[in-house]
DNA sequence: TTTTTGTATCGAAATATATGTATAATTATA
DNA sequence: TATAATTATACATATATTTCGATACAAAAA
């Protein structure tokens, strides 16, 4: 029950998102099926360099995939069941 | 739709999770409806100053709420759906 | 080939987080 | 009151993360 491998990997992935700008992206993500760096940085409002930071730390901790589209580099959510965390985080925070 | 207090709130209730030895305790208040201080840092094998820190950090967050009995102190989920959070990093972990 | 557009990486500084040991605080019991 | 049991906090150190500017890399267009 206690596997700690398991845990770690399951707190990587949870840390990956648990950012403010992260969770933004994993919005934008729920909603369509794919969105290019240039997009996100622009929607965010932040620099370019930033947004393909934190996209390369989703990439690597297994949230989003990538895919090269000429100049462009395509990014989705790897498992779209991901995104009823953000849906889960809101609903709590619109309790009491 | 972006609103920065919101995406920060959510994001410091997130990496409140997003640590192994947390994820265990949100996991384990997901099967009982309380346990103690004691409880947890046994069960967990860590020591208490540890667990009582972790549990600081998840109760100042808004994930766990506290209430003393005694010499004991119970500690519980505020929202009980955020064990889903758990459940879905761990179909993802478990999927190709 | 040169330029432009889009994306990724590097280095440094600031900030945040984790861990362990010790100790304080609280409550119950002898 | 003195002691024991339970929980909380303080402090230092180590490690990790975030951010920004600069720059490198990749692909398309002129």
């Amino acid at each position: 029950m206690i596997d700690l491998k398991k845990l770690e990997n399951a707190s990587e992935m949870l840390k990956a998102i648990a950012h403010p700008m992260r969770i933004a992206i994993v919005n934008m993500l729920s909603d369509e099926k794919s969105l290019t760096v240039t997009e996100i940085h622009e929607a965010l409002n932040i620099e370019q360099a930033v947004a393909s930071h934190h996209l390369s730390i989703l990439k690597n901790k297994g949230v989003l995939l990538s895919e090269r589209n000429g100049k462009n580099c395509n990014y989705k959510l790897k498992h779209p069941r991901l995104s009823q965390i953000i849906t889960c985080i809101d609903k709590c925070q619109n309790e009491l």
